[in-house]
DNA sequence: CTGAAAGCGCTTACAG
DNA sequence: CTGAAAGCGCTTACAG
């Protein structure tokens, strides 16, 4: 069924029914109605690839801001934004990134005016939870999507991980680990100010605290980075003597070392998969590690916008979780 | 850049440059260098939606036979398959699935036999290796996709489980559940007349014997089959005393039931995620269960079947192995 | 309020 | 070996 056979059915032209089902008004309402009636009779279905293939016309950029610089994490996120954005590439599609260093709302507000300079259609960000960068965001006209962070704000869509579940999985590796015999654990976060660690601590808590021989005996914070990470795992370390230590949070390699160094028999959870992780989980450094789609992020964050754009329809979903996956040595 | 700019820059015809583009042949070679040259420099993106668009023209067929009726992993499988088939139906394309039960090579054939009346363009199997069989399909004109179960034969490509890693990766886990302590295991599989469930045990006893405390003190089959397994389980148990077993293959429920009732201390890993093995994993009666992202299996299937009939493409590549992913209560 | 026509980027007969 | 033309299903000015 296409308009053409609606329109005949009709006795009428293919702009007039155009008009009718897409709702561009001035059509007599009794051959609305029975365009409508044909249509729905036969169950139309518009032609998507001729309906793209005429979006196609006009073109649209998306600006993308991203604080990835010194984090290999986002490699991952980056691949999938750019091969999103490149399987649209024909459609007359293009994106703008502007990738930043650290966690200064200043500086994410300038990158923000930066992709704006380029008359994006829409925005693709991980926003700090700042009173500042909420108020940007907040005063911009163009839809958002929020990746990897989410604040509370309105938005198109947030996608990034279950942090939640996240800590719930690896509080499943734990119990996997100590069986029924239990032990001490001692949990390695970024900051007890980030949402996303406060989650993952409660997640893995919960899981963790259904086996009473399991105890969690300390949770310090590292700022995600890897020589303070060394620093406090070392202390945690000589003052608890865990026997399980889950590093929640970035500054896993600088963790790592200092478990290494203490010569004690300690497990160790990680999450992400970065090349040291790779690493220490072919050595048999670490046990496991649970990641959470970084490249499933970046391509879904671009699909959602582009869609978005293109046919002004939103998402099924607003909050758009990645899967937490868990990697054992023999993981590809 | 289009066909039309590309055409106008080389000084010659849509037409031509078309039929270089795509291989069509008949083209003066020098003209053809100059087009190839223009569309590389200017990195030529075919438009995705025109061409879908003129696809939808001519209406194509894929037959699927598929082992499925009484083994719910395959529900995963078919949803894949009819979820991709329903994004390619406004372009002109249909499947034919014929669903059988069971193993037998004469009924797998008549089944072949009854998608190829419908004047299928390409073929979707999970072949038994039988002769009959082989036989069968060698004979066939039109590309074949191998999903689930891989034969050796010619075929346009294999979509599946990497049999050897999945036992790799249940190895792991067993080792991350024994520790250093180590212990007894027993292994229970399908036959040893399958290649796949052959390929598991080795991946899984390779990854075992890394740790000497580890060892297989028996390996079983049964069947495929609920009530056999029940009864191989029970006397595996009564015979070895295993501190783990590892399903790796379907009668999970069976063997499951006959670890319950032997009232005896046993960690228990499987494969796939069924109805049975989802709640086992959430009463924490089993440890871990290993999958096979069998809804990609389905999509992939059809993916590179549509792409081959639509584009003469084959698939990057041959054997395309689905990711074995560790499930554990927590996970999704 | 309505229709005829042009066009999106590509492919496909057809004529030479 | 090559080009002109028609057409895929839809949308968009434009003319009335």
């Amino acid at each position: 069924m296409t308009i053409k056979e609606i329109a005949a059915l009709a006795g009428t032209s293919r702009g007039t029914v155009d008009r009718v089902l897409n709702g561009r008004g001035n059509v007599n309402s009794e051959l609305a109605d029975r365009i409508i009636s044909i249509a729905t009779q036969n169950n139309y279905q518009p032609n998507q690839h001729a309906q793209a293939l005429i979006k196609s016309r006009k073109h649209m950029t998306i600006g993308v801001v991203i604080n990835s610089l010194g984090n290999e994490f986002f490699d991952d996120v980056l691949r999938g934004i750019h091969d999103r954005a490149q399987k649209y590439l024909s459609s007359g599609f293009s994106i703008i990134v502007k990738e930043i260093k650290g966690y200064d709302g200043n500086e994410q507000i300038s990158a923000i005016d930066m992709v704006l300079e380029h008359d994006v259609d829409a925005l693709a960000i991980m926003p700090l939870d700042l009173p500042e960068v909420r108020e940007k965001l907040k005063s911009l006209k163009i839809p958002i999507v929020m990746f990897n962070t989410d604040i509370q704000m309105d938005k198109l869509a947030f996608v990034g991980c279950d942090y939640y579940n996240s800590g719930g999985l690896s509080g499943d590796i734990a119990k996997l680990i100590m069986g029924s015999r239990g032990g001490k654990i001692g949990i390695v976060i970024g900051s007890f100010m980030m949402q996303g660690h406060k989650l993952r601590i409660s997640g893995f808590t919960d899981s963790v605290n259904t086996n009473e021989n399991m105890n969690i005996v300390a949770c310090v914070e590292n700022a995600d980075d890897d020589s303070r990470s060394y620093e406090v795992t070392k202390e945690l370390i000589s003052e608890h003597h865990p026997d399980l230590i889950y590093f929640g949070a970035a500054g896993v390699k600088g963790g790592v070392e200092a478990v290494l160094d203490s010569n004690e028999n300690i497990q160790i959870i990680t999450v992400d998969e970065t090349t040291p992780t790779r690493e220490y989980l072919d050595k048999g450094v670490i046990s496991a590690t649970v990641t959470q789609q970084p490249y499933i992020q970046g391509v879904l964050t671009i699909k959602i916008l582009y869609n978005y754009l293109s046919s002004k329809k939103p998402p099924r979903e607003r909050y758009n979780y990645t899967e937490n996956q868990v990697k054992l040595r023999n993981s590809k």
